[in-house]
DNA sequence: CGCATTTGACCTGCGC
DNA sequence: GCGCAGGTCAAATGCG
């Protein structure tokens, strides 16, 4: 009797532990789906920025085309195959590079060069660096810079670090002297572009948060303030180069002229400098600033030639200059000046992209006061959320005027998404603007 | 001593 | 071919 209450109890235990395991592993599956279901939907926002990127990909090379096309033509030798030509197009392209293959004439030059003790092919990395101009705007967005992924200069290469050293100067010069050859002037707009910043500074040089070593310094023709060179010395390899000279209307203003795209990651103090350079530089390539739309919206943004050529016939570079020279010295300009007050990227930015808008009261607090209302737990830092225009409205919103918010805002609303829409240049900046914010909250 | 800056020399492209 | 101007190199110098 007291063997079956025994075994009853125990099996009524063993049907309790049963249930209880059965439930643990019901949670555990509906957990695991749950999971699922999170990764599934992760895809699913990775599938689409991956077509965005795509797709952004394909108007540029068409663009590219665009812009090459009537060059190739009158470059291509006759003893040239068609897959030949067919190959180079292609191998400049889908590197998403700038740059070209040197020709018959350059291909001597190099030669020349060659014959001190390395060839370039041996150092790949050097040879990226040789076509390395300015690269489209889709670098930062992606927050993985291509030298993370190659990492060219962080990589120990066999043999005498000095022989590797020497050897890398001359593929930098190779770019340098590549860069201004033949080709250059044929296609001046898909080659080496160059982004000129004016602002108000009693410092010798702006900080931008980069570290330069200076190379070079000259008195150039037609203003007795001498240019200063400087070369980026964060990554050995890297092909980035500044011109520093004082304007010589007014010695308060300082003329920095950026040329070229890091080829490493960026502090994050520079990365604001870098990423407006780059997407003016990409603008100006694409030519979008020449369109009545861009001008519209970004007018203070021109092309000129750089510094104070006098003969502009003698200007190689296509050059975007920002003007920053009509913002009031004071607030955050000002500390750009100063690492220590530097305040974030974003700052700078409203700065840099807003100044000459029509709406500039406006824009400064979207794209500065963190009026963009992206989501940081969102994979997608580029395009897709790219602006909440609502929630930007609500900062607007404290005013009583009901009706003349409503109105403005409509009209905030037309214009931004105008802007937005329009031009692919500017949905660069603004990436470039976001993508500076993304850097800036992540400290 | 190591690193950054300075500065004169050199290279290259371009116009005449 | 020559001269000029922009750009770069590399030895000399300065600095911490």
């Amino acid at each position: 009797m007291e063997k079956n209450l025994d075994n009853s109890i125990s099996r009524a235990n063993n049907h309790e532990e049963e249930d209880i395991k059965k439930t643990l592993k019901d949670d555990e599956f509906k957990s695991a789906i749950a999971e699922v279901n999170e990764i599934k939907l992760e895809n699913a926002r990775l599938k689409l920025l991956l077509q965005q990127i795509e797709k952004d990909y394909t108007s540029l090379q068409t663009r590219f085309f665009n812009i090459c096309q009537p060059d190739l033509k009158k470059s291509i030798s006759p003893t040239c195959t068609r897959e030949n030509i067919a190959d180079e197009e292609e191998s400049e392209l889908v590197s998403l590079r700038l740059g070209r293959s040197p020709s018959p004439s350059e291909s001597k030059k190099v030669d020349k060069k060659r014959s001190y003790d390395k060839t370039i092919e041996d150092y790949p990395s050097c040879n990226d660096q040789s076509n390395d101009g300015l690269k489209l705007g889709l670098d930062y967005s992606t927050g993985v810079s291509e030298s993370d992924l190659i990492k060219p200069s962080n990589d120990p290469s066999p043999g005498p670090a000095s022989e590797v050293v020497k050897t890398v100067k001359r593929c930098d010069d190779e770019s340098v002297k590549k860069d201004t050859g033949d080709d250059e002037v044929s296609q001046p707009n898909v080659k080496r572009a160059r982004v000129s910043v004016r602002t108000k500074c009693d410092y010798p040089t702006i900080n931008d948060g980069c570290q330069w070593r200076k190379y070079g310094q000259k008195i150039s023709r037609g203003n007795p303030c001498p240019r200063s060179y400087y070369r980026c010395s964060v990554a050995p390899l890297c092909p980035v180069r500044k011109q520093v000279q004082r304007c010589l209307e007014d010695m308060s203003i300082l003329i920095t002229t950026y040329e070229g795209t890091h080829n490493h990651s960026l502090p994050i103090e520079a990365t604001a400098m870098a990423s407006t350079t780059s997407a003016a530089a990409s603008m100006l390539l694409s030519g979008s600033s020449t369109s009545s739309q861009t001008s519209k919206y970004l007018p203070n943004i021109s092309k000129t030639t750089p510094l104070y050529l006098s003969n502009s016939s003698s200007n190689p570079f296509p050059t975007i200059t920002l003007d920053f020279t009509t913002f009031p010295t004071t607030s955050s300009f000002t500390s750009f000046n100063f690492p220590s007050n530097f305040q974030s990227s974003a700052g700078f930015l409203s700065n840099s992209l807003s100044f000459s808008l029509p709406e500039s009261t406006i824009m400064p607090k979207i794209l500065g006061s963190g009026g963009l209302n992206y989501d940081s737990t969102s994979t997608l830092p580029y395009h897709n959320n790219l602006i909440n225009i609502g929630s930007s409205q609500k900062q607007f919103d404290t005013s009583s005027n009901k009706l003349k918010e409503d109105s403005s805002k409509q009209a905030l609303t037309e214009t931004l998404t105008k802007a937005i829409t329009s031009d692919p240049s500017f949905q660069s900046v603004l990436a470039a603007a976001i993508s500076s914010m993304v850097g800036a909250t992540k400290t």
